[in-house]
DNA sequence: ATTCTATATTTTAATCTTAAAGCAGTTTTT
DNA sequence: AAAAACTGCTTTAAGATTAAAATATAGAAT
């Protein structure tokens, strides 16, 4: 039985077969399904990767940060950063650190709560990432165009499905 | 436009949306599929990777690891585990090295070859791992429990179909 | 006011990951 | 056989990630 998680980097990268590939007979329907899931997710995302740092020289985590940062003009708390990202603070005082020395995003201090940064893009960072989204959004149509829209509404209900189930399974 | 990623860590944890929850109305059909789809992988993986840690002290990519070396008793190279692992050579030095400090696993050199390290399970390897393998099948049945058999097969169709079509998407 | 408690953020140590460089050994070419 | 090319592996530098500890500030309770 193959138990075992798939990374892939590089969208068909020759001569590696995906942990999906070398399944066995004994293995449940469960397992194999979620080995073609996490095939699936990890090709999209490899591609979505490599064409961010080929094309744009940033990576997946700050191209994210920035898109949150997007939706929110104002600003935000590293804290509101963190949760939206659903990462820990930590992480987030780092990519924040790096986008900040690139210039892209700028932090000021809270008036109203001294503990409080808060951080927004700069016109630089904005005017990159709304070229960088516009990209991105073309590359998962694309990736996604072997689907007919019905298929696509198909698989987004089940996987709606499947995420609210599994939210439910405690421990 | 929200095209952020979805970091999901607990199940379900508390006070947190993930991104998918705060798409636009603008945002085409691809992506919103594309950002379910990694929450709920996230989902998942978030589940696995901390009831591995909490019932059995073990990371993923060592359980993973594991799992290779279970498949062939008689021992891979380095290489060999890089390739099913879909990781670059160096990832697969870090993580035999540790392996082999819990004694989990083994390593000989190879008769043949003398470039070549042969990597196999210890029988305490052995035997950890299948015992966390049945508690991981059997993790993956819950999580997947909420869909019925024929919705299963329905998805990993739908998967499949996607995999195929979206491997062949190039630069 | 002082103390306690909670929140916001950063720092640290550990793990995983990649790409690129380097070393050692093998195979192929000449 | 000597040189060149290739393969297997490790090391290094950079980044992402978490959990836990440490700091600083704010708010509540006394």
């Amino acid at each position: 039985m193959d138990r075992s998680r798939v990374k892939l980097t590089v969208a068909g990268k020759a001569g590696q077969a995906d942990a999906e590939t070398r399944l066995t007979d004994g293995d449940h329907q469960a397992l194999r399904l979620w080995l073609r899931m996490l095939a699936c997710t990890n090709l999209i995302e490899g591609a979505v990767r490599e064409r961010l740092k080929t094309e744009f020289a940033i990576t997946l985590p700050r191209f994210d940060l920035m898109a949150q940062l997007q939706r929110c003009p104002a600003g935000l708390s590293m804290s509101g950063l963190s949760q939206r990202l659903m990462v820990t603070g930590g992480n987030v005082t780092g990519i924040v650190a790096a986008l900040e020395a690139e210039g892209l995003i700028a932090r000021e201090p809270d008036a109203a709560d001294r503990r409080v940064s808060r951080v927004r893009l700069t016109e630089a960072g904005r005017t990159s990432f709304e070229r960088m989204a516009e990209a991105h959004e073309e590359w998962i149509i694309d990736l996604y165009a072997g689907l007919s829209a019905e298929e696509q509404a198909d698989l987004s209900k089940l996987l709606g499905r499947l995420k609210a189930q599994a939210s439910n399974v405690r421990n």
